[in-house]
DNA sequence: GAAAATCTACCTACCTAATGGTAGACAAGA
DNA sequence: TCTTGTCTACCATTAGGTAGGTAGATTTTC
């Protein structure tokens, strides 16, 4: 059995993280996955539905990669370089972060999509807080900034450097970042 | 006299940054300036000449701000945070970063705007790199890591705490990010 | 210096292709 | 038989772009 809903998924994530989320169409998604236009309506009646079920399986996605990485990585510049990992199959294949994509869209992007995004990214803050907490109180990660602070620092610094390393289709530079990044958590 | 094209330039970056590359149209955009749609072909034949004129446009302020930064501010993490307040004001305003729109928009991006987009960001490595190599020989900034790899995870960084603090409308996120990349260039 | 030609910046009207979306038919499975 | 998934055939709107014209300024020519 062909599940056509997963496919849609797939492909439509493809194209929105290779050429942002206006820069694609339903006549774009039907031929990527051989079916016609009129079908995607069937499983997504509207885009922004589809926008929003691409948001939550990305972030479910995600939400497993960070529950692994925190049970298999066991301090906290580790957990950091895994989760900078995550970002760098994006620089490889020449796709960048669907909410990225997402957010650029700015003012024009539906509410629904904007509170997803918010969400996802809200997510991955809180998760990397915890993180640079931990490594903070078991002394891996430098202390004297806020947890907090450095999450969104951390976060920037990756999704920065997805959206410039991919331009550049570089992935060792992206690494390099990345090393840099990791480095500068370390106690000094 | 009402000099048209420069309007044109101005609301277009306004429409781009604020909602992407594709999101804006020549309908969007005669609509701001109060200007017939086929009227702004005359000044700009295609949107990608449009895009080209606005990437240019943009580098150069860029350019100047940079010259400026150089003259002004001696010490390498003073530079930096200097550059970084550049993008400060793209958080306030709700506008991200121009190339950044560009970018996102990847494979579907037409080659000339890609080199254009390209080319800025090489400028601005550049810049950094000589900024923080004169930083490293005078001691006001760590020593220890290549200046080109620094460069590009400043560049990194800002990029992408631009693109999420716009999304969460928080400069003052904005701020502590810069204020802990800064801090992290300094020497230990 | 006047007349003619040219250029600039805008206009109305239109074009073709593509956009997201809808209606209704039809076939296969449970 | 009812649901599910797909289809063909549409729809109105918008996309970027073109054709051709016009008023006013500027330049060229006699």
């Amino acid at each position: 059995m062909r599940d056509t809903r997963a496919e849609l998924l797939i492909q439509a994530e493809t194209l929105v993280r290779g050429r942002g989320y206006a820069g694609f169409s339903y006549a774009d998604l039907a031929a990527a996955v051989g079916i016609r236009k009129a079908s995607i309506h069937h499983h997504f009646p509207s885009k922004v539905d589809l926008g929003a079920a691409l948001v939550a399986a990305y972030a479910a996605r995600y939400a497993a990669a960070l529950e692994a990485i925190r049970t298999e990585v066991a301090d906290g510049p580790g957990r950091i370089e895994a989760y900078g990992q995550l970002y760098l199959g994006g620089v490889e294949q020449g796709l960048g972060c669907l909410c990225a994509a997402l957010a650029i869209e700015g003012e024009a992007l539906p509410e629904r999509l904007r509170r997803a995004i918010a969400a996802f990214f809200a997510d991955h803050l809180a998760w990397l807080e915890a993180v640079l907490r931990a490594g903070q109180a078991d002394g891996s990660v430098r202390a004297g900034t806020d947890p907090a602070a450095l999450a969104r620092y951390v976060i920037a610094t990756l999704e920065g450097a997805l959206l410039m390393e991919r331009l550049f289709a570089s992935p060792d530079a992206f690494r390099g970042t990345l090393a840099v990044l990791v480095d500068g958590l370390r106690p000094r």
